[in-house]
DNA sequence: CGTAGGTTTGACTGATCTCAAGTTTGGTGG
DNA sequence: CCACCAAACTTGAGATCAGTCAAACCTACG
């Protein structure tokens, strides 16, 4: 197996390409960035919100989650990520957190220095110009989630966080769409539709009867994917994966 | 009075101004940008999903808002904005929109060329940060809104949705957060906030009797602010006003 | 093989929605 | 200036989706 910053550092070259136009000086300045590489175990708590944070974390591997908690104690996941997402870019402008991240699986991960990022970006306008974009389609997917939390029934917004889960994970090369295991528990389900975990079983238990998914535990098999998109009310065009 | 694009280009000189650190040079060519003005009756639609879109719209005056739309017919307004807001800027690098955007009032509006405004990045980086800076801020406050959505109760909802743009309102220089005359229907506050129409109408009768906002029709009064926020469950940190 | 965390199921509760009707208000044309 | 109209607001009664509480069951791991 070859370095593991290696693999991680090419598939974030690989991601910002598909953002913007690289060319080879802005590959090679990526490749040039200085990082501290790390391991958490599955449940680490990453950044905590108030947090004032001076590096961004790179995902190389496993799965991850954002967070924010509410005065009643209840918390919402505001958004999953997997290898390659670099969490918390935003820390590039805003220095104090404003929402917690914590692993959802073990996971390698590679800090690298704001300043670092900053710089790179005044020095390579395109890698800026992918970076920024990268937090608007951020943006865009947090619009999706106010939309889905607020307005979808149940078992549509547990069936559209699967669908976003499916598409995403493909798109980072990480398998299939059709069949995947999940990283994260019914709770965490839950806490990201605004739902229990109670009636996220129950809904799941359900849809698994109507013939859409197939599933043992973590383990999930979209049988129709037209079907599940129709429920899920699911359009990628969010996701601004295209253009 | 002063010929209306100089009072709102000085009005987001003075937002950028607190994002970023600009100079006079940034200044005047902030002020140089070419734009075309337009004026909007209450209830138009400047941009609707999916539209391609080339020009970022600065609010001049009047209140506007963004919104999404589920496929049950329901509407999700994702964002509220007030005179000094750049609409759809993530226009900068996303071209297909992603979501309604439509005004609250009748308003004044100038359009930038987005090509304009990507030139204005690349020649001053000042600028760049401070209008990333915004957009990240604009993320913020999308996961304060998911938050917001998917687990308050329907009363905290409402009060957030209130506190929030009562200080944003003060931070735009348009008066006290104490009272002031909302522009949005009591069906723009339940679509804003996930619930329905009826429903907002019981949740402020009943602050209203609670004695912590005074209210007759649109005007509203916050009696108690320490009480307001706590119900809302206001932090203003979500907003990144300073650092 | 004991245990903790995760999943599943059941019975009951309740916050919010739906439907429906009545009231108020602001704007418009006569 | 007034009368009218449509939109917005208010109120009531009943329905429902999702929550709560509680217990049982798995199963991976120490």
């Amino acid at each position: 197996m070859a370095p593991p910053h290696e693999d991680a550092f090419a598939a974030l070259i690989r991601k910002l390409d598909r953002l913007a136009a690289l060319d080879d000086a802005d590959h090679r300045a990526i490749a040039a960035l200085p990082f501290r590489l790390s391991t958490a175990r599955a449940g680490a708590h990453l950044v905590r919100e108030r947090d004032v944070v001076s590096e961004c974390c790179l995902l190389m591997s496993g799965y991850a989650f954002r967070y924010k908690v509410a005065a009643n104690g209840n918390r919402q996941i505001v958004s999953f990520h997997l290898a390659s997402d670099i969490l918390d870019l935003q820390h590039l402008m805003l220095t104090r957190a404003d929402h917690g991240l914590q692993t959802l699986t073990d996971a390698r991960l590679a800090w690298i220095p704001v300043p670092a990022l900053q710089a790179l970006c005044r020095e390579r306008p395109a890698i800026a110009d992918a970076l920024w974009r990268d937090t608007l389609i951020d943006a865009s997917i947090f619009r999706e989630w106010v939309l889905n939390v607020g307005q979808r029934d149940a078992k549509s917004r547990i069936a559209h966080m699967l669908c976003e889960f499916a598409v995403r994970r493909e798109a980072a090369g990480l398998g299939s769409p059709e069949r995947f295991e999940l990283p994260m528990t019914q709770e965490h389900i839950a806490d990201a539709t605004g739902l229990t975990a109670v009636h996220v079983n129950r809904m799941l238990m359900a849809m698994n009867q109507e013939g859409i998914i197939e599933r043992n535990k973590r383990d999930v098999r979209i049988r129709d994917w037209e079907r599940m998109r129709r429920l899920a009310d699911f359009d990628i065009d969010y996701l601004h994966m295209a253009a």
